[in-house]
DNA sequence: ATAATAACGAGA
DNA sequence: CTCGTTATTATC
């Protein structure tokens, strides 16, 4: 039923009339009369019988095409039982919007296709079990019988070539076992300079290869053009499709149907495509899991991350979680055994990092006579004219601006945390103390407890404007800029300066000569509890594009060298700086190492609805503190044996409460974000 | 929204 | 104790 209240989140039974006998196959869209009105839905299954007295026919079969296959349905309901959602919600972000057109062209070449599978067209006697069945992932021994299929195809079982993981020791097993259809699972941190795009297009070639098909998810159509061109050059074309929400809901929608029907087992996309209906599934694959956009806006709020090795899980499916950076819930993987990392030997990791440095921010350091630029210390000043001298591109990296304010410790920098929740510090008012944002206690004696400093100072602002005034400094220099507005995917190698922000860094021909890191206080001192992780992950990805080894390519990070995250860039070792920070998040309880969920609405709903949730015992709630717009936020925070009895207890409290029709919406979070 | 059902209270 | 009315709940 596609609705979204959460007390109708349960399937419903109804007679099929003769005419629609044939069309109404399980993962077909149908309408039915409910409570007196037609609304959507979706046909799950058919059966002999009902326990329900009094049935209601179905209405009608919008299209017989079974769009949602058996195991993306599957994986629908383990994902809206992990974010305490409904059904519905979750098959609306994994079925794209019909579009008529897009669905006429594309069975009608399926059935003249000879190629394409039998079952795949409108033919109304075609059972869809040989179709399914593979996908359904459960059948034990559905892997031989996979590979059968698989040796009929051309080119089926050749080897892939696995010289470009040959740096990594575990690269070129993982490339075997995705060839033999075993489910192995992951976690790759790659080495600077290394072409990511082509090491996935290697680990699904490995994969077709095997006769399985594969889901890679990237976060931005920057990363999917270039991985995209990667697969083209390694399967040819027609043989993936790309699945994005940017490309309009008719090639969208056409994306899904190709991959549906069977007509290629390859997709690519941003987070739109990690639902995407591969049939023979055998790789999931994720790049750069810390990019933030692989976060879902939309309820309920899954993380492509978690979409992707729940699929895994549930299907053995192999799951490759890859990037410059290593996230704490990647690292979390490799601690509890549910994946192996794949790493380079440190010699390798030595040899192939540029030569990095760090140079204080102090600005009375910055006051070198020779920059133009007061707020460019001297080293970082250097380090980009020598590129340019030798005419190599020079990459500055400036955090955006609108970062969040928040209070450090004026000695030693630390950010400062409630001494009772661990929540973020910040001062309410110009002269007020400080207060936690996160449990609203006021901190008035606080004393730092890296240092045991009492004085507090605020972020320092963002400054943009110190990247422009590069231009100035020199002279001569093509500058381009790429951030928000205008991304640039690449420039090319001669002298020039690329101001871009995080994210929006080009790749440029034959690397950077020097890379700048800017402001790094901007990103080191933000209100978030990933706010080292994400600096590493932005100064990797940027650092990444350096030229490789210490011969000709430089970095600058302009940070204190002691910090951790400084340690971890310089070092190139975010396996380090990952198993650091998930021990950190352990000791202070926050997620990944627990399960935490936020409540937000008006105060009395949100207090309404906790009251009624029969949360497991061990759980602790958290707060009021104030949200936007006169709301509030609860948290609420178990370990992680108890996530699917909190995600339960909260989705039938909100249940209870729409069933009520209790006014005034709440909205729950499963792993939020940000939880500050 | 609407119908079935439970709860409630007044009058016999 | 029964009937009529009103809150509650499920909705195939």
């Amino acid at each position: 039923m596609d609705v979204p209240l959460p007390h109708l989140d349960r399937p419903f039974d109804y007679l099929v009339p003769e005419a629609l006998d044939a069309d109404a196959r399980p993962g077909v869209r149908v309408k039915v009369r409910f409570a007196g009105q037609l609304v959507d839905g979706w046909l799950l299954e058919r059966a002999e019988s009902s326990a329900h007295p009094k049935l209601a026919y179905l209405e009608k079969v919008v299209s017989p095409v079974p769009v949602l296959s058996p195991e993306v349905a599957r994986l629908a309901r383990a994902v809206a039982d992990r974010y305490a959602g409904s059904l519905a919600d979750v098959l609306r972000l994994a079925v794209p919007p019909r579009h008529a057109r897009a669905e006429k062209a594309v069975t009608a070449a399926a059935a003249a296709a000879p190629d394409g599978s039998p079952t795949d067209g409108t033919g109304p006697t075609g059972s869809t079990a040989p179709d399914d069945s593979p996908a359904d992932g459960t059948a034990p021994d559905g892997g031989p019988a996979e590979d059968a299929d698989a040796g009929a195809r051309p080119g089926g079982r050749a080897e892939v070539d696995p010289r470009g993981w040959r740096d990594y020791p575990a690269g070129p097993a993982l490339l075997r076992a995705l060839t033999d259809g075993k489910p192995a699972r992951a976690v790759w941190s790659a080495l600077p300079g290394e072409d990511w795009a082509d090491r996935y297009a290697d680990a699904v070639a490995a994969t077709v290869a095997g006769g399985r098909g594969a889901v890679v998810v990237v976060a931005d159509a920057r990363d999917l053009d270039r991985l995209d061109a990667a697969l083209t050059a390694v399967l040819g074309a027609g043989r993936h499709a790309r699945l994005t929400a940017a490309d309009g809901p008719a090639r969208r929608y056409r994306a899904f149907l190709t991959a549906r029907t069977g007509e290629v087992d390859v997709v690519i996309g941003t987070r739109a495509a990690m639902f995407a209906p591969v049939r023979r599934l055998g790789l999931v694959a994720i790049w750069d899991d810390g990019d933030d956009l692989h976060a879902e806006p939309r309820a309920p709020y899954p993380h492509a991350r978690d979409v992707l090795l729940t699929r895994a899980q549930l299907g053995d499916i192999a799951a490759l979680v890859g990037g410059y950076a290593r996230t704490a819930e990647a690292q979390l993987l490799v601690e509890t055994g549910w994946a192996r990392e794949v790493v380079a030997d440190r010699a390798v990791v030595r040899a192939r990092t540029p030569a990095l440095a760090p140079t204080g921010d102090d600005p009375q350091l910055a006051r070198d006579p020779g920059a133009a630029s007061a707020r460019l210390p001297s080293l970082a000043w250097t380090t980009a004219r020598d590129a340019l001298r030798s005419d190599l591109p020079v990459l500055v990296q400036v955090p955006r601006r609108g970062y969040v304010p928040s209070v450090a410790c004026a000695d030693c920098r630390a950010p400062a945390r409630c001494p009772h929740c661990a929540g973020p510090l910040s001062l309410p008012s110009a002269q007020g103390t400080p207060a936690c944002r996160w449990c609203g206690r006021v901190a008035a004696a606080y004393a730092c407890p890296e240092c045991g400093g009492r004085r507090l100072r605020a972020s320092v602002t963002g400054a943009r404007r110190t990247a422009e005034e590069l231009g100035r400094a020199f002279p001569g220099v093509p500058v381009r800029t790429s951030g928000r507005e205008e991304v640039l995917a690449s420039v090319p190698g001669g002298a020039g300066l690329v101001i871009a922000t995080p994210g929006a860094e080009p790749v440029a021909e034959g690397g950077y000569g020097a890379v700048l890191l800017l402001d790094s206080w901007a990103l080191l001192t933000r209100a978030d509890l990933r706010a080292g992780e994400e600096a590493l992950r932005r100064w990797m990805a940027a650092a990444a594009l350096a030229r490789p080894g210490t011969a000709d390519g430089r970095v600058v990070v302009v940070a204190d060298g002691a910090l951790a995250p400084v340690q971890a860039l310089l070092r190139w070792d975010s396996a380090w700086f990952a198993a650091r920070e998930l021990a950190e998040r352990r000791e202070l309880g926050f997620p990944p190492a627990v399960r935490m969920a936020s409540v937000t609405g008006a105060a009395e709903a949100v207090a309404d609805l906790l009251a009624g949730a029969r949360l497991p015992g061990d759980a602790e709630v958290l707060g009021p503190v104030p949200a936007d717009e006169g709301r509030e936020r609860m948290l609420v925070r178990v370990p992680r044996s108890r996530a699917a009895a909190m995600a339960e207890a909260l989705h039938a409290a909100a249940g209870q409460r729409s069933a009520r029709k209790a006014a005034d919406p709440v909205r729950l979070q499963v792993d939020p974000l940000t939880l500050f």
